[in-house]
Order: structure tokens, then C-alpha cells, then sequence
DNA sequence: ATCATTGCAAAAGATTTGCAAGGTC
DNA sequence: GACCTTGCAAATCTTTTGCAATGAT
């Protein structure tokens, strides 16, 4: 069971700064606990236990830094039967924990939920190839600045936001085309 | 059939109209055709027939300018038996329909689609009020430009792009909490 | 007459829930 | 021991599909 302390890395883009490599890391982000130790405090404060099957999800969903389904996620675990297996309403009902608890964030993609790690990790938009179906991240203050204000302007508190970007990327776009999906919710 | 519904209403945010230009109210753009004259166009070049469902549906639908999903378009629509009945197959044929003729935008709100008006009505992005959950529309150039200049940094070919920005409203902010939903995708 | 469209029933896909058995504190 | 969790099966919710009957051109 890997503790992987969470050293991560986000490409930062800023508009005002043009000579700058468009994608250039912005850096790590330092957090006290690891993501185990951080849901076992959440679940203590709730009254929640913290059993086999939570502690082997948060183990799979913070071993890769990727987004991440419900059903990919389940793919990477083990058969039934097998040591470590969990069962889909399981499943499910973890990830409802997680994101309640803060360590991940869910978004919505062509009518499923997707997840990303949040804790830990700064905050970050997308970019959505619609060929490949990439998630590409990145960070604007600048569309942060832009946000608030907006929001001020309609005297609205803002919690979060969502924002994606669809369009093609640019190893799609110097490649052939790819088949497309049954649906374009974006 | 929906036990949770969304409460759609929208208002035609005019931003504090003084000096900020790019804040314009919301208004109509100038079409040449009706949507229903629009939707036949489509469907003859498309090999399509135009039905009495068809027809009322894009009646229904272009009578209000509110944001609306699948089941409370069906709500409104006469009931099984009487004149102008569709059934919910073909709203939801239907509705596929007029986002590909580019009348109506999908989105997701919650886990399922939300349509708003395309034709005849200029870009813009929404507020989401976490508590009515109603939808405040705006519209920001500045925001465009960034955008498009975000994306020409990372070589990415924008298509389209999908902003929500989730809090309170200041309706809300002002009144008594209300319940809460079951989910939070944004 | 031809062929798209409709309504019905049923299916499908994603996610949630009731419940008895088992695990954690 | 109390009571939270799990896995199973089944239910839900939203949207789609197969198909025979109906309708548009």
C-alpha cells in the first residue's frame, strides 16, 4: 500500500506574460497528512469507520494522479473474490465520501461523473480534446481575478466553478481524425 | 420521471448596467427565420419530414426562454390522449434534434441535461445558485478573449466551453437556507 | 408508394438503496 | 455489544432502441 506523499505538478499559464513557455510547472504543494491519514480524520470526525475496503480505494484513486470514472476504477481492482476486492455499490459509495470529505473533486463528462484528486492539489480548469478525450490542466489567476469579479458584479458569493474547454489539441490536430462519441455533452 | 426537479427560471441578467461595456444585457439577436422556420430548413436538407410533434415541441419550446430539461418540457406538453400529445421517446429524438440544428444548447446540471435556447440568442455563460438553483445568466467578452488566449498558449483549437460558477445568489444570501440536493456535479 | 416517424414496451447505462450478514470500535 | 459497512440483488433515474403501425411527401 503505497503512502505516497502527494508531489504534484500543475502546468500554469498566464495571459498577462506572453514570453513565457506556455507551459511551464508551477510547482509542488505540501500537505500535513497523506490522503489516507486525512479520510481516516474525516471519518473519525464523522463517526464513520474506516474499514479494508476504504482504505484499498484511497490506496488505487491516489496511486496514479489521472481522472478517473467509476467503472476505470473499478476495472484497476481486484476480481471478485480476490484479496482487496470491493463491490461497485462499494465503489460508489466511496467516492460520494471522498469528494464529501475533500480529497477528490467530481466533474461531469459526456454523462458520467469524473473525478480528480483535489487534496493536495491546486486548483486547475481543463482543456477537453474532444478527439482524444484528453483532460489537459491548467491554471489561470487571471481567469480567477475575472471570476470574482463577475461575481461581485452580481453581488453572488461564489463556492467553486467549472469550466471546460472544448476544442482539439494539438496532437490531434497534426494527426488524422478519430471516431467521435454518441453524445456532445460538454 | 424526476422526484428531485430542478428549479429553472432565468433571469435575463442586465449586470450593473453602468460602466462596465462589456456587461451588455442580454437581448435577442437578430434572426432572419422563426425556429420553427429554421427547424424545416434543417430537416429538408437533411432528408427529414416535418410532423406535428415536431412542430409543437419547437411551439413549446421557443414559447418561453427558460432553461429546461427533458421531463419538465414533458410536463408541460397536453397529456397522453389529447391533441398535441408527444410521447417521451420522441421529445427526447426531438430534442437531439434541435441541438443538432443548433436551436437548442445542452448542457448538465446535476447529472442530467439542461437545454437553453441557441438560435437567435447570444453566447453566454451562467451562475448557478446553489440553494434555488436557479440559473443567472451573463456574458463577458473580456472572458472570450481570455479564453482564446488561453487556449492559443497550449495550441489548442477551441471549440466551445462550458462555464458554471456555483454559490449563492444574492436573493439567497439575503433569505433563510433552504434543503439541499443529493449531489453536487458541477 | 416509399420511407421517415411515432408510440409502445423494453433495454441500457450509471448510480443508488433495502437488507441481512459481517466487521469495527 | 452496539451499530456502521459490506455485498448482493433489485430499484431508480434518465435516456435510448427495436419494432410494428402510422404519417408525410
Amino acid at each position: 500500500m503505497g503512502t505516497n506523499r502527494l508531489v504534484l505538478v500543475v502546468m500554469s499559464s498566464s495571459v498577462s506574460r506572453q514570453s513565457v513557455p506556455e507551459e511551464a510547472p508551477l510547482g509542488k504543494v505540501e500537505v500535513a497528512l497523506t490522503p489516507q491519514e486525512r479520510f481516516e480524520e474525516y471519518l473519525q470526525s464523522k463517526g464513520m469507520r474506516n474499514t479494508e475496503q476504504r482504505r484499498a480505494l484511497v490506496d488505487l484513486v491516489f496511486s496514479h494522479h489521472e481522472h478517473f470514472d467509476a467503472d476505470s476504477l473499478i476495472e484497476r481492482l481486484p476480481r471478485r473474490g480476490q484479496p482487496g476486492f470491493v463491490s461497485r455499490p462499494t465503489v460508489y459509495r466511496t467516492l460520494n465520501e471522498l469528494v464529501d470529505a475533500g480529497l477528490l473533486r467530481r466533474f461531469e463528462l459526456d454523462g458520467r461523473a469524473v473525478y480528480e484528486h483535489d487534496y493536495g492539489y491546486p486548483q486547475h480548469d481543463h482543456l477537453y480534446c474532444k478527439q482524444c478525450r484528453r483532460l489537459i490542466e491548467f491554471r489561470s489567476d487571471e481567469f480567477l481575478r475575472w471570476r470574482d469579479a463577475i461575481a461581485a458584479q452580481h453581488k453572488f458569493r461564489v463556492l467553486s466553478h467549472r469550466l471546460i474547454i472544448t476544442g482539439i489539441c494539438e496532437q490531434c490536430r497534426l494527426t488524422r481524425k478519430r471516431p467521435k462519441r454518441r453524445q456532445d455533452l460538454i
